[in-house]
DNA sequence: TGCCCCACCGTTTTT
DNA sequence: CGGTGGGGCA
């Protein structure tokens, strides 16, 4: 049997961001009753603690809904008034924040997700776990597609339902003018018909949206998102049809308006973004003025926040006033508190307004009654003055709003209208001044401006000067110097595709070596991909690693048979080797390492312990069958150094050989390359000096500047045009490595990319905390806002096109990471770091039995973050904004106890890659004090810095209090 | 063998 | 501060 009920779908609990702490289950379900609201939201049901509380309170009651267990509602039902006394249900609802960009835009979104069992819930927010952070906050922000976001829920089950939020706010929804799409088809596409319904919000009714084709098709619903108890109710919904979940879901389907019968809403006006304006520069227009003013505020000359309205309009393609046929219904109201406010010209949120509003219910009934259907008659039974007339005025709409903007509710005048201008700038008193002050001390970024087609337009035009001619140099060892980001790895995927496409090369005849997995698949997909482009045969180029190339030659070309001892096993192994106490195992472990990376055997070590352990482990490793990484090369020099035949074999089947990143390569690697490649015909070595930083494992770049003299006939191309970053950071970074080798300006590398110039930013924060705050504040403000709440405290008021996948947060050592996640962790900020990656990878193991396997099936979505990683570990990647953090001596250059660095120039080499990762914004920050091994130490900004020049730099301090005051004399001076 | 306490020491990371 | 490992004791 249908019945009619009112519905509030869209609610948070206490462990959202800025909610009342009050919002429990037990006060919505009072809330709800006293406004006459019969299925209500649970809230933020991807949060444990708060899942776990509905677990304790509720029981399943009719299909997919869910009640209070009745000792709790005996309980709480004697605290309501009897005149409220209804039977009050909860639906399992979540609210989702998507930061993502999609075709080449930032987009955030909210979205609502239901679903009508707890366990399909947990299911839910164990999948939502492993892509983002669901713990820091009832409403988690996560870097996730919301069109993939979708089809998870469906993968889960698909009776959810998912409806996107306020789908008409600027800054964080589907329509938003800030970051959202302009149809539901950009922002879900093909799983657009998934979409059945969106939530109108709290600044658009109804015949707003009905001036949208887009949204015919859908069902338009309206909610409160309340933050505390007593906002449950101020938007809703009235369904006409079974009482239960499922209910609901097909009446919004089948969109029957019969069974959906449509919205109560607050008047749009009143929504906090109704009409464009700047709150600070208390600058409020209607949709015409802004258009007047070129959307610029008269007052700061930024963009103005566009509104509800202006979006509508923008969007509109009917006039105003249209009503598609066979539409749902809808009224407006005013809250009674609001009404009361007026009538006692007090606070809505004071005593008075409390006391008559509690008077009003237990005399008369749920608020919504007795804003929509008791008579007038029963309204002045309650006996307070003026109640009666108001709810009548409002009833018929003879009420006057100044609407709300910019984050600034708007105001209701039910009895007199005078100072209420509809147009024009207001003139109310500025408030929150000092925090909008506060905020402005931030630095303040403008997006350097690259030619949006910069990578299109190499690929068009097709390669460079010299990075052609690489392509088309042949029969001779070549050497190619090539800085960052000056499309090293592209241009040798072109070389090795030319050969084969157009020198009919043997794509078998060509051999790829880099140094890690990673590189080496990379490569392979590269190549592959430019090759099928060309429409070729299928690819059979040996792209390997030194070691799984050597591995591959020992496999084949030799009856032993071995395994290879990884880093535990051998540990083992030297911790057993060990057994003079004279030498700590790892120790052991990074000598004999080093060693055999130089081709040495045990037999001529010239320290009689370590030489023990050696042999010792390398009889280990034989009676074991075992080989180490090294032994892999190791093995193969000896080999090739024997078998002349088989040498002559190999350099027959590899006639073109590719080396990436030939600044790495230790010494067994070099002799292996120089059996392989015999006289360097046909060899191409690529890399750059300036970025070999893996000297503490073999690596030496001498072998890179020694190739010439190597092979003499050889020829050396130098790539120096840069297509990642701005000349700015090049500049920056040219003058911190040139202050090795100033000899050698040929090397320095030139932008492509034209535009703004931002300075680096140099950041001296008085802690380590401090600093990942500051960081944190800058990252929120380049993506311009991670919650409502940012967005109201920070007064940020232009859009940037950020998101979180395009910041990196750079360090020296693992450990600084832990406090940026204690940080980001609190603030909800996306983020992946190594300390992460291994308690992820530690889980998986633990996990390995019934569970993981079960749910590896499930679809897997790379959600995006933030990248905090070692600047070891960015080497060859690139970002938007890189912040490299712990700029002080003993960091960079690192020492390890305070006084020697190993190796400076390497520690500024490693720096330089540090800062050439950045694209458009760099950001170098240190700390005047940090905790190290529990002692706070006093800290000294990296000498590093000095040997940029003082006009690329721009400092900031992030010390606030300075700031203001700064201001706040300024401001005296005025007068 | 197992457990507890104290001393010690502390980069970067791939195969 | 926090993990590891050796030494001492049960």
């Amino acid at each position: 049997m249908p019945e009619k009920f009112i519905t509030d779908l869209h609610i948070h609990s206490k462990f959202s961001r800025a909610t009342a702490k009050n919002l429990d289950l037990e006060h919505i379900y009072m809330a709800a009753m006293i406004k006459g609201v019969s299925v209500v939201g649970t809230g933020d049901f991807t949060y444990p603690a708060w899942i776990a509380e509905i677990e304790e309170k509720l029981e399943p009651a009719e299909p997919g809904f869910f009640k209070l267990k009745h000792e709790l509602k005996k309980r709480l039902d004697k605290e309501v008034p009897k005149t409220c006394h209804n039977k009050v249900r909860f639906i399992l609802q979540t609210e989702i924040s998507s930061i993502y960009k999609k075709n080449d835009r930032v987009r955030k979104n909210h979205n609502l997700i239901f679903f009508p069992e707890i366990e399909i819930v947990k299911k839910f927010n164990s999948i939502l776990d492993k892509i983002g952070n669901i713990r820091s906050d009832g409403r988690p922000i996560l870097g996730l597609d919301a069109e993939n976001l979708l089809e998870l829920m469906l993968s889960v089950d698909d009776r959810g339902i998912f409806i996107p939020a306020h789908i008409w706010t600027p800054w964080f929804s589907m329509f938003g003018s800030k970051s959202g799409f302009d149809t539901i088809e950009e922002c879900f596409g093909s799983l657009s018909k998934h979409i059945f319904a969106v939530e109108t919000g709290l600044s658009s009714d109804l015949p707003m949206n009905f001036r949208v084709q887009n949204l015919d098709n859908l069902s338009l619903i309206s909610n409160s998102d309340a933050h505390s108890p007593r906002f449950i109710g101020r938007n809703a919904s009235i369904f006409n049809t079974d009482f239960s979940y499922f209910g609901i879901r097909e009446a919004l389907i089948k969109k029957d308006i019969t069974k959906y019968l449509g919205t109560i809403d607050m008047y749009p006006e009143l929504g906090k973004y109704h009409y464009d304006g700047h709150r600070n520069c208390n600058v409020c227009f209607n949709p015409v003025q802004t258009l007047e003013f070129d959307g610029i505020c008269p007052e700061c000359s930024k963009p103005l926040t566009l509104g509800v309205l202006n979006r509508v309009q923008k969007l509109a393609d009917r006039p105003e006033g249209f009503i598609p046929e066979n539409r749902h219904g809808y009224q407006s109201i005013v809250p009674l508190a609001d009404i009361l406010s007026e009538i006692f010209k007090v606070g809505p949120n004071t005593k008075k307004v409390n006391a008559n509003f509690n008077k009003a219910i237990e005399q008369i009934g749920p608020e919504l009654e007795i804003l929509l259907n008791k008579s007038i008659k029963e309204i002045e039974k309650a006996k307070i003055p003026l109640l009666a007339k108001a709810i009548e005025k409002m009833r018929q709409g003879e009420i006057t709003i100044s609407p709300g903007f910019d984050g600034e509710f708007g105001k209701v005048k039910i009895f007199k209208s005078e100072n209420l201008s509809l147009f024009g700038t207001k003139k109310t008193a500025k408030k929150k001044e000092k925090q909008s002050k506060t905020i402005s001390t931030m630095p303040t970024f403008t997006k350097a401006i690259s030619k949006p087609d910069q990578k299109q337009q190499v690929q068009e035009k097709g390669l460079n000067k010299e990075q052609k001619k690489i392509v088309l140099t042949e029969r001779l060892p070549l050497i190619v110097e090539a800085g960052p980001g000056t499309g090293k790895t592209r241009t040798l995927t072109e070389k090795i595709a030319h050969l084969i496409t157009e020198k009919k090369v043997e794509p078998g005849s060509i051999l790829a070596l880099t140094f890690t997995n990673k590189a080496a698949n990379e490569m392979k997909q590269r190549i592959s991909k430019m090759i099928l482009c060309k429409k070729s045969k299928t690819l059979s180029v040996s792209t390997a690693t030194f070691h799984s190339f050597c591995l591959m030659i020992l496999k084949e070309f030799t009856s032993f048979d071995f395994a290879i001892a990884d880093n535990d096993t051998r540990g083992g192994l030297i911790k057993n080797a060990c057994t003079s106490k004279k030498i700590k195992p790892a120790d052991a472990d990074l000598i004999i390492q080093k060693e055999k990376q130089n081709l040495q055997t045990f037999k001529n070590h010239g320290n009689k312990t370590i030489q023990n352990i050696w042999q010792k482990y390398e009889s280990l490793l034989l009676a074991n069958n075992l080989v180490d990484f090294e032994d892999l090369i190791l093995m193969t020099v000896k080999l090739l150094q024997k078998n002349n035949d088989l040498l002559l074999k190999l350099q027959k089947r590899f006639i073109h050989i590719f080396i990436d990143e030939y600044q790495d390569i230790n010494k067994a690697q070099y002799v292996l390359i120089k059996l392989i490649a015999g006289n360097g015909t046909n060899l191409m070595v690529i890399g750059d000096p300036d970025q070999s930083i893996y000297g503490f494992r073999g690596s030496d770049n001498k072998y890179f500047k020694q190739f010439t003299d190597d092979f003499p006939d050889s020829k050396k191309i130098i790539l120096n045009k840069n297509y990642r970053s701005t000349q700015t950071i090049l500049d920056a970074s040219f003058q911190l490595i040139a202050s090795q080798d100033v000899t050698n300006s040929k090397k320095k590398i030139f932008s492509d990319i034209t535009g703004q110039k931002e300075k680096i930013i140099i950041v001296e924060t008085a802690s380590e905390k401090a600093e990942a705050v500051a960081v944190g504040k800058m990252i929120e403000e380049l993506i311009g806002g991670t919650s409502f709440l940012s967005i109201d405290a920070l007064n940020v008021k232009t859009a940037k096109e950020y998101s979180f996948a395009d910041f990196a947060i750079l360090f020296r050592t693992k450990k600084q990471a832990l406090v940026f996640e204690e940080i980001f962790e609190k603030a909800n900020i996306p983020f992946q770091s190594p300390n992460k990656e291994k308690t992820k990878a530690q889980n998986k193991d633990k996990n390995q039995s019934e569970l993981w396997n079960h749910e590896q099936d499930f679809l897997e979505f790379e959600a995006e973050k933030i990248s905090l990683m070692s600047i070891h570990a960015s080497k060859g990647l690139e970002f938007p904004v890189v912040f490299v953090v712990g700029c002080e001596e003993t960091f960079i250059p690192f020492s390890k106890n305070g006084k020697t660095i190993d190796n400076i120039e390497e520690e500024k080499r490693l720096f330089y890659v540090a800062m050439t990762r950045a694209k458009d914004i760099l950001c170098l920050t240190h700390a005047k004090k940090r905790m190290i091994f529990g002692k706070t130490c006093a800290r000294e900004k990296s000498n590093f810095l000095s040997s940029i020049e003082e006009n690329l730099k721009q400092y900031q301090n992030s010390d606030f209090k300075k700031k203001i005051k700064n201001i706040i004399a300024k401001q005296l001076e005025l007068f």
